[in-house]
DNA sequence: ATAAAATGATAGTAATACTATTAAATTTGC
DNA sequence: GCAAATTTAATAGTATTACTATCATTTTAT
């Protein structure tokens, strides 16, 4: 997979940069230093000047790959949600049955990102960081409606849907599998914070267990008649 | 019911205001516009020197109740999720079957808020709306460790163990109580959020279906033993 | 070697998130 | 009803942020 791993490139939405930060060095480095500054100092005080200086370059240097600090966001988001839907793919296609491939799923999807599998110039397990302690911000602003119709929210969208055909097939009848879907994946990211910050919040403590309780759910929901 | 409400109010941790709101004329009129603010221009483009405009005084009066911008949001959090624990308890204590507790306590949590209820000068729909749409924006804060050691997020505490409490008593054997309670109080604001902005998401476009929902979710997995 | 493109450095603007000061109005105690 | 205390209004000012514009320098492509 190693291998693979390098060869492949996640492909995002052009509209959410100016110039591809993968077509250059500098690029490159704006991504990889501005995750490391994220995920250290949080989003509310990650500006372009801290991120130009940390590269050793400067502010406008920044604003030719990136219009704003959203807009990286967003970027990051993307890429996050394209290499879970690659993940999943990758390790679902092994499972035959439905049920086998909708546990892997959710283990893929609610587990934790615990090694960095180097894909590029992106730390992956401070990625996860970051979309646990920011996971709502890319959709919680007055943009919404036309960063959704600009296509910024189709890698997440495209993995629910994935997710919720999964769903589907262990149970065709089960009307709300885009709802579970997505309720899984926020949960779990949700899930993942309280874990961090607010425990009393969660009985989630020990490793797998955010994974143990989804998979209860779904399966519950999807073996039981009283959804309808 | 009415009458019970005018004459009663919301506690709110003194810490979250420099001085309190509802001891004056003033500082209600800065929550009561202030909800009115953020529910039409979003909290991103709320600011002090707009509702001080709003209200006829000025950026500094505003100063004089809250700190800044996110402890206003604070206080509004705090409100919210007070007169909601409020509504919980007023609305089961009828019910003596814990099933029925639950249920009814599915309905207050997971239902829109759609009758303003005038709550001495809180719109609690427009507040409602608020919190689908910034749900997630007072506790995503490099700061949440701290504002949780200074008692910011009780009254959302209480709720979410109020609530396992009744789930416990409906399975006591179930060992995610807390989990499963903190993401139907997360996931229903989310499955608004998605109804509103980004449909594809949810399977939830009737009236009453997120509810149904989460009441199918709760109740499947209390009835099963597919969590063990 | 030259043109084109990318980057680096500097400066500047508008808005925001405050703080400080003082004046005016209102309330309170007596 | 008057003085004192408190609250509010108005103004000014600062630091930071989120940009935009300009130009010099370096790198790259041919």
């Amino acid at each position: 997979m190693e291998r693979l791993i390098r060869n492949l490139k996640i492909t995002i939405n052009p509209k959410v940069y100016v110039k591809d930060p993968e077509s250059s060095d500098l690029g490159k480095r704006l991504v990889e230093q501005g995750i490391a500054l994220i995920d250290q100092q949080g989003f509310e005080h990650f500006t372009f000047k801290k991120l130009g200086d940390l590269v050793g370059s400067n502010e406008s240097s920044v604003y030719r790959y990136f219009e704003n600090k959203h807009k990286f966001l967003l970027y990051l988001s993307c890429w996050y949600w394209g290499w879970m839907e690659y993940r999943l793919v990758l390790n679902t296609l092994g499972a035959s049955d439905p049920e086998d491939r909708l546990n892997k799923a959710l283990e893929i999807l609610t587990q934790p990102v615990e090694l960095d599998m180097a894909f590029a110039h992106v730390d992956e397990v401070a990625l996860n960081r970051i979309m646990v302690n920011e996971h709502a911000k890319p959709f919680l602003t007055k943009a919404v409606d036309r960063e959704n119709k600009e296509g910024y929210f189709e890698p997440y969208k495209r993995l629910v849907e994935r997710f919720a055909e999964m769903i589907g097939e262990v149970n065709g009848d089960y009307p709300f599998a885009r709802s579970l879907a997505s309720t899984v994946l926020e949960g779990s990211l949700h899930q993942h914070f309280l874990e961090n910050h607010l425990p009393s919040l969660t009985n989630c403590k020990q490793p797998g267990s955010i994974t143990h309780f989804f998979r209860g759910l779904v399966t519950s929901v999807l073996n039981s008649s009283e959804y309808v």
